[in-house]
DNA sequence: ATTATAGTTGAAAATGATTATCATTATCTA
DNA sequence: TAGATAATGATAATCATTTTCAACTATAAT
């Protein structure tokens, strides 16, 4: 529901095609706040569109993080996780990882504080190392209620 | 060099052996501060002592993670690479990971206040979530010199 | 509406890192 | 030194993700 047409248009301006595959793991993102492997999808999606190929969802997945429309997170346990990026700019979170069972939760505790410390870092670390930095993360890791 | 005792010590604690394959690959990671991965210690290993098995590795290097010996690292290219912990506890450190080809850097840059913040969220998300947290990272993701 | 041109799809095979098996060997303890 | 058992390494198996490629389709130009 939140904005199929800026997605189509943030399509179009990239040469893509706006496709069925494409509109329904984009719906299927933007029903949840969950944080889904490619499997995921796949299962949630076979009975509303049986035909959906486990490659495409890899393939969507990737077009959108390229795009900047999901997050990509890696949980450790060796598979991939994705949830859809927030429309509102109040979105900026982090994760608290469960390194048995891979659940995610989003946090958003003392982002005021975090931004001033990664700026200062970033800025201290661009120039001792030369890397151009592009994002950072911070996570969390232990044990969820039910694992531990 | 650094303490081949007080691993066998660790080693006997634990009802582990203390065997050429286990001493070689100490040996190695702790002539090096770079993060290696399973293949790099093979291949460095390889003119040494040919007959190692690249299990043999993996094993070790699980071992010696489970002991809390090394770091284990994800840079996001679908390896994992490790680095001995160092011994003096002034050695909290986190990582810049160049997303292109892997390398990861250690930086020790505004420790003191990333301890504090890192303290305060995480008692916030322990009572918030009933997470049992048991470690962090903070990472940041870019390019290198190289690869930029 | 028809056509031409890329972009897209999905089945199947390939890759590549990590793990499981299992017979053999090495370490440690008594 | 001998027995109990942990460790090794060759091999096969897993498992997530990619690659291939022929068939299909969205989109723009006729
Ligand atoms: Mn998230
Ligand atoms: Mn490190
Ligand atoms: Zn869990
Ligand atoms: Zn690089």
């Amino acid at each position: 529901m939140p904005g199929r047409h800026q997605w189509q248009n943030r399509f179009r301006e990239n040469v893509c095609r706006w496709t069925v595959p494409r509109e329904v793991i984009l719906a299927l993102l933007s029903r949840t706040t969950e944080h889904l492997t490619a499997k995921d999808i796949y299962g949630s999606l076979y009975s509303m569109y049986p035909g959906i190929g486990l490659t495409t969802i890899y393939r969507t997945l990737e077009l959108l993080h390229r795009l900047g429309l999901v997050h990509k997170v890696a949980a450790g346990d060796g598979q991939s996780r994705y949830a859809l990026k927030r429309e509102d700019k109040e979105d900026h979170h982090h994760h608290l990882i469960c390194t048995r069972c891979g659940k995610i939760v989003d946090y958003r505790d003392f982002v005021q504080e975090e931004l001033e410390l990664v700026k200062k870092t970033e800025e201290a670390l661009t120039k001792k190392h030369s890397f151009l930095i592009q994002d950072h993360n911070i996570e969390f890791l232990g044990l969820c209620e039910k694992c531990r």
